[in-house]
DNA sequence: TTGCTCCTCACGTCACGTGAGGTGGC
DNA sequence: TTGCTCCTCACGTCACGTGAGGTGGC
């Protein structure tokens, strides 16, 4: 005959709270062996740490203890078979969304430990890195229109295009002249989608700051042109414009920070 | 001036549901940019779409309310960056226990798939793939000791070996004349764990199938040796038993099914 | 009057954790 | 008597979801 532990002592056995042991027995998940008739003390056996093991496996990897209890009324493994294929399945999805959580966190961070280490005022050539992208479809603005309005107009039919708004949005011109000539008015949307299709690609950029609430870009597209023209730079290819901060950790609406930049090459000596 | 939505159609708009909207707004969360004085029914703008949007993204990083108000109360880039940072080690550990938890699932599913299509009352020689295992320490038995003993003897201490008691556990003898001699007490216990660093050799197996508690090998020892000796096998290497069906899926602990299998090789003829 | 959207308020959910107030045997 | 472990019962937690009962304007 093995002995008997009061619930303490299987609590610390097992590293199951008491509380949690109490409450499974409240609702007949899992039970003591015996009780003592005269203060209802709960005593468990040594072959019950193999038993609650199956219970706390079950319920760790997610299984509702209304399952769990239900495969233990009625044991049958073709039924246990069934809620672990499920159990997987679900538990994939899981895995997948909680990578591209991670990606979205990583993603959020490179943009504000940009803005934290940035001198705003300083126009600079940088090389950066290959990012993917998901480019929107083309904008169409009408009279009076801001940006706004085909950003909403988007978002209505996101679903269609497998955007995920989570991913930090920004917006991209055809050239740093579009720029110039329509800063408010972006030509493309696009979010920085690490499956994203399309690509900015590595290189030497012309990079520039300014602050203020969405698609005002003060004088950053002048400031922009002129730097390129004195120190003898073409721009080639989009601008690209993202927030490094914005409503999530700025207050005050014209504090938003947006970074602009454009791939630029040195131009010939004659 | 952009239009108003009430609270159905931001909702259909955003996809986040009004009960949640209006909680959000109970808590000071994210609330509407105004309410109609008469009947106090909120009205969003399309604005409130991005804004709503760092809510939701916040929330499914697994981030609290509770935190996401603090940050929302008093924005700063690097409170913001902070708190991402600390969620992105969390979701880091998440993701590998996620990733356990479906290796144990599968693990798991193997063993009752392979009860469900093993005729029990055959001894048989199969193929059998290489695989992970983590050997526990060596089993000690006193006068009158059962397989229990040693056993939880070694859960108490479980956790100074990094052993993961959630998958599936087995014993193993150092040979199946072992096995014949004493087939209540494995010499070892073993955990199929896919990190494990000791290694069950593919090759050729004679495998076989009991029904009974934990320990209880009836003639299984006998009709193995005698299957070999009759099919001029020679048996080498350790003996495994693995309980296909036990505690999870049996009501009857005298039906638990276990598997029992020696490397075997075929003797020379002469 | 009917139908519609919205409102507030209260209660339910899930799996416990915490504490109050009390008991039994050394 | 004190200290200890255990007991039961009730309430709190978190982020909502659901429903009851009521309002305002077409």
């Amino acid at each position: 005959m093995s002995s008997l532990y009061p619930i303490r002592e299987f609590s610390k056995l097992t590293g199951v709270n008491s509380a949690t042991l109490r409450y499974w027995d409240e609702i007949g998940i899992f039970s003591p062996i015996t009780r003592d008739p005269y203060n209802n003390y709960r005593y468990y056996s040594i072959e019950q740490v193999l038993a609650l093991n199956f219970v706390t496996t079950l319920s760790e990897l997610g299984i509702s203890l209304k399952t769990i209890s239900d495969l233990r009324k009625d044991r049958d493994p073709e039924a246990l078979l069934k809620v672990l294929e499920a159990r997987e399945r679900e538990l994939d999805m899981e895995l997948r969304e909680l990578r591209m959580r991670s990606s979205i966190i990583h993603l959020r961070q490179e943009l504000i430990r940009t803005g934290l280490k940035v001198d705003e005022t300083q126009i600079s050539v940088q090389f950066m890195d290959e990012k993917a992208l998901k480019i929107w479809p083309r904008n169409e603005y009408h009279e009076g229109d801001n940006f706004v309005d085909p950003l909403s107009a988007f978002i209505h039919y996101s679903g269609d295009y497998y955007v995920n708004l989570s991913f930090p949005v920004g917006g991209c011109w055809d050239s740093l002249d579009d720029f110039v000539e329509q800063p408010s008015r972006p030509q493309n949307f696009f979010s920085i989608d690490p499956v994203g299709i399309n690509k900015r690609e590595e290189g030497e950029y012309l990079v520039g700051y300014t602050r203020g609430y969405y698609a005002e870009m003060g004088d950053l597209p002048q400031r922009l042109a002129a730097y390129a023209k004195e120190n003898n730079l073409i721009p080639y290819g989009p601008l690209y414009t993202m927030y490094l901060y914005e409503e999530i950790c700025m207050q005050d609406k014209s504090q938003y920070l947006a970074q602009s930049f454009v791939a630029v090459k040195k131009a010939s000596r004659y």
